[in-house]
DNA sequence: ACCTGAACACCGTTCAAGT
DNA sequence: ACCTGAACACCGTTCAAGT
């Protein structure tokens, strides 16, 4: 009737990747607030101080559970790779910066928890790596790259954080719009307009279509950039 | 010798501004994860939980906090303001986003709290009403505006966050890429490029500078499509 | 109405002890 | 080497009690 203490069949033995991919489950199914050492330690069957023999602690868990996603994203920037001369480096980059965009869909906690622990970590060294590749070998300059690098921002690991803007559904976001229309005129009026038009999504934003823009924007402005026929920044230096 | 319990002139009625303020303050000089209700409490002379008298917890005080900062953000905008007709909508834009800049700098914080708490406050749709003003007296269509407002992103409040990519005197950081140059050639082929020619920061990147290059790409696509001489995304749709 | 002290339900983590 | 239980030092917050 009582249970075998140790060496259960049922338990197999904790682990490094074991601790680490149940940390991603819990933190995909109930976010990252949800994802304690004690939770963690009892989906595992095992007690909260056992993690600590595997992992360096909370930090730990949490890089290593960034470091499998950002093995999810190389394995899918891999399978949608596009020819590097069909379409040249801007083609090629948007479908990298795509496929991470699928990725991170899965794990919306990841982009949060890498600002917040922000570290060059292998994985993600990796995924900029392969862009500043893909760029040079389109012909642009080092330090345009660079440049390029940071005006993607986070768009670099297929996010873009929003923020002021409600979501899709964001009812309450919504109401509290609403409630100060006669404050902020040009924003409720474009909202007004916007959300007549888009009825394609369910609130105000699709969210993909958002992405896809200003990524673009930034893809060709460094495109204009790269070919000479244009500076960036007449207003001052 | 006693101190008298209550009425003391030297600590002056608790106050919601007094609380906020005191916020605001703590968390500039020693981060968020320093603003704790035990902690503010004691600096007001107080217990914790006459702070719930004044403020609605903890979510409270941060929204609140933000709120103050959205304040001086709306202060600087004002008289940092450009005049409409002088290089038009752009130039108004870029220096309503630049002054947004300097107050964000003062207080670090504040993105990361208005990320984690992204409900549409009034301080925050005011920031944005103005700025969609400037856009729509310049001529844009409210549909090119609500692109450009997701195209700017968090710029948008005058800071991008940096993921992946070391700040400037991150040793760390450095030691860390230095040791896997092997594994990511292009990216230490592009850094070592950089950091040589960019002797005038400690570090790698100068923010500022990266920030106004970004912004000026994303102005610079919206006011070309604003004039119709082409299109970004000839990727999709 | 405003403020307090004790207590509750959580955290991550240290430590000495077990096998 | 691996796992455990109790304990520590924190959190935000509820509650009943004071003035």
């Amino acid at each position: 009737m009582v249970e075998a203490p140790v060496a259960d069949a049922s338990r197999p033995r904790l682990t490094r990747e074991r601790v680490l991919r149940r940390a991603v489950d819990i933190a995909d199914a109930a976010g990252v607030e949800a994802l304690t050492m004690r939770r963690l330690a009892d989906e595992l069957g095992v007690e909260a101080m056992s993690l600590y023999h595997h992992v360096r602690g909370k930090g730990g868990i949490l890089d290593g559970a960034v470091e499998l996603v950002l093995d999810e994203l190389a394995a899918a920037a891999d399978t949608s790779a596009v020819p590097a001369q069909d379409g040249g480096w801007r083609a090629a980059v948007r479908a990298r910066l795509l496929a991470a965009r699928t990725v991170m869909l899965r794990h919306p906690w990841a982009p949060d928890v890498m600002a917040a622990r922000s570290v060059m970590t292998l994985g993600a060294a990796r995924h900029v790596d392969a862009v500043v590749g893909l760029m040079r070998d389109g012909g642009l300059s080092y330090d345009l790259v660079h440049h390029g690098l940071h005006a993607l921002g986070s768009r670099m690991f297929g996010f873009s954080p929003e923020i002021g803007e409600p979501d899709a559904g964001d009812q309450q976001g919504a109401d509290a719009l609403a409630g100060m229309a006669e404050l902020v005129p040009h924003l409720a009026a474009m909202l007004a307009e916007v959300a007549h038009d888009d009825a394609s999504t369910l609130g105000w934003c699709d969210d993909q279509a958002e992405f896809e823009f200003g990524l673009d924007l930034v893809l060709d402005g460094l495109d204009r950039l790269a070919r000479g026929s244009s500076a960036a920044g007449d207003g001052r230096g």
